[in-house]
DNA sequence: GCAAAGTGCTTGCGTTCGGAAATATATCGG
DNA sequence: CCGATATATTTCCGAACGCAAGCACTTTGC
């Protein structure tokens, strides 16, 4: 008898890899983001300021530190990010969205939301997906602030 | 307005990094298996001959064909998979399932449960997490043959 | 104040992955 | 039967990641 939750987790992995293989493509041809960059971005949009530490960054991504700054560094390059410093505490080094980064983030915000669409065009309800959207947000609680 | 399927497909990337972190340490370090090996390694347990051809898997995982080869090499040196050929198509090399593999991916297999049942530890009863299960059911369905 | 511990960030190294190209075999159309 | 196309696998190359180490700065305990 296999356990529900493993069966949960199981299917969520096997999901995720499905839908990162469908928008991956896309994105990063049309928009030249991954699809972490996206996210990374979209934490900052929603952000007070516009802005993150790396360490927080990090922590909503659930990668390391170290990837952050592998993953800013062309971003900013392109502008599309900027650094901002902490007057108090030196060693921040804030992550900041800049205009252009707003732009781009908007545009790939669309066209993940017209995959999205894609993904649950076919026998899906409105209640239904709104049902998977809750109980994902339930698995997501524990972590620091919930994206959209 | 947000759209909930858009809004869905964002937490179960998150979601997603966030258990790949939780279960991915403890697999390593007890097992020596990353999470797409033991992915790999149940299909192959749930497969009727416990062989799969390498394209195979790669649709099921989700990965490039070599990402298969380059993931079975190390597991068939220490002896946990095989290789076997195919009479009428000198093309297959199967992946195949050995004993020492079946017992791996078993403990294996009762770690992932274990943490599985942690992560619904509080907050939820079994029915949503039943109802979870389903859901992201629906959608890998569209999958060659699901997991469990 | 100051040494010690803690935190934020970056770099070097090894590992893992996808895409393109190469090889081998199979299938199809004539 | 034979050339053309399709499929299965592997290898090469570049990109992305985690971990450990290091540096800069801050906070804590005395």
């Amino acid at each position: 008898m296999t356990q529900t939750s493993f069966l949960a987790v199981i299917r969520l992995l096997s999901a995720q890899a499905l839908l990162e293989q469908k928008f991956s493509q896309e994105l990063g041809s049309v928009h030249g983001l991954s699809l972490n960059d996206s996210l990374l971005m979209m934490h900052l949009e929603q952000a007070p300021l516009l802005r993150l530490s790396r360490v927080d960054l990090a922590k909503r991504l659930c990668v390391s530190p170290s990837t952050v700054t592998r993953m800013t560094l062309p971003l900013e390059k392109l502008g599309m990010l900027g650094r901002e410093a902490d007057a108090r505490d030196a060693r921040l080094a804030y992550v900041t969205l800049t205009d252009t980064g707003r732009k781009v983030i908007g545009a790939a915000r669309q066209t993940l939301e017209r995959k999205s669409k894609e993904v649950f065009k076919d026998r899906w309800g409105a209640e239904e997906i709104e049902n998977l959207a809750d109980l994902l947000g339930r698995l997501t609680a524990s972590q620091p602030n919930d994206l959209v």
